[in-house]
DNA sequence: TTAATAGCTTGATTCACATCAATAAAATAT
DNA sequence: ATATTTTATTGATGTGAATCAAGCTATTAA
């Protein structure tokens, strides 16, 4: 395990003093595909570090729909603002496909580790990292009608292949599949796009990006 | 103006020299109601923080309507982030009142503050506040409907007198004043709220309280 | 004091998207 | 290979909130 955390990117700076009691005070645990890994209102004892695999932070609506605030899918520190602030998880946390987590006894970490600029740092990384992730999901949803969401979605992914069935891409967009059907449809008839097994081509990509170009 | 600065609750662990440096690189400056601070896209070269007054930062949604993202009404660090990561504000930013704004500038606030965890421990802070924030207008906008919306505003205000009218109101909750206007309306109707010399009083809590608490 | 402007309320209409429903297609299990 | 479950598509209908419109009230200006 002490190998797997040299390579963390986060842990970049840590010599091996450091990881080595990153290593004590830590357990590596791996979920497997739709597995909660905490629910809204959970104590927040540990530090989650996603290290692979990738998770969904979700709330629900008043019609009990899911709506996912964010997706995680490269090494993060996960809802590291609940630990900061010693204060319950403001949403749930479930995996998405089979994912390894690190979790970390917060105050052995934070007594430990937050004393240092170094370290800090990181946090100031993550927490940038988290703001620029939430003002993109305040963007998508506030500012955009769900055409042009999907337009910016699959403008944004093109060509990078990631297959996501449509109702994963739909939840991601807080849509019903119903609603992100429609919109497929209907770039496929203005010949804007294209599908070819699972993946998206663009054929139009002005046109495209017409859509949620403000 | 040195004395000013001292107050301010972000520069607490600041020495006296710090104070004189930060004087030294900040202009102080007053802008009057509804006066643009900055465009979104604009470069980024002050660190904006609002010791005065309150300021509104928002968007533009596809018809055009403002959508505001955030309010802010205390002493705090202003689109930090942008600065932090040198890139050019996200989002647009005017007063609501008359304000009085330090401007910094951050080339010189950085190499001279960040260096030191102290310091670094601020920024953790004001990140940490803004995601808070951030998290929260995402909580009211995306899990709670214009009815949910108002009656979680009343009663988070009550009994804060806070004179606001019911058109800023209304733009707080990303909604058209009309909207608010029949849910106040509603409100009355059942006995849950009245209204004197503008402010509102909560007559039946638990009631209003359903409407929200999820 | 009156005029002008901005904000508030209420009704009628429109619109984007969700919901409901039915069928088809694909993936998974047996 | 067949059965079963999950996902995808398409149409019909419903709904919450925006828009449009008109009259009203309060504030500010002349």
């Amino acid at each position: 395990m002490k190998d797997l955390l040299k390579q963390i990117p986060i842990f970049e700076n840590f010599n091996d003093d450091d990881i080595a009691y990153l290593q004590k005070i830590s357990t590596l645990k791996t979920f497997e595909k739709n597995s909660i890994i905490f629910f809204k209102g959970d104590d927040s004892r540990y530090l989650h570090i996603l290290l692979q695999g990738s998770l969904k932070i979700y709330k629900y609506n008043q019609n009990n729909n899911e709506v996912m605030l964010k997706m995680l899918n490269t090494t993060s520190l996960v809802a590291e603002l609940a630990n900061l602030e010693h204060m319950p998880y403001p949403s749930n946390c479930s995996t998405l496909g089979e994912s390894k987590i690190l979790l970390v006894d917060y105050d052995k970490f934070e007594s430990y580790f937050l004393k240092d600029s170094k370290f800090l740092l990181m946090f100031v990384k993550s927490l940038t990292k988290t703001i620029l992730m939430l003002e993109k999901t305040i963007s998508l949803n506030l500012t955009l009608n769900s055409t042009s969401k999907v337009a910016k979605h699959i403008y944004e992914l093109f060509p990078n292949t990631c297959h996501m069935s449509h109702k994963i891409r739909a939840s991601t967009l807080n849509m019903t599949p119903e609603t992100y059907s429609r919109i497929i449809r209907k770039f496929k008839d203005e010949n804007l796009i294209k599908e070819e097994n699972g993946e998206f081509k663009i054929l139009d990509e002005k046109k495209l990006k017409k859509y949620f170009d403000i």
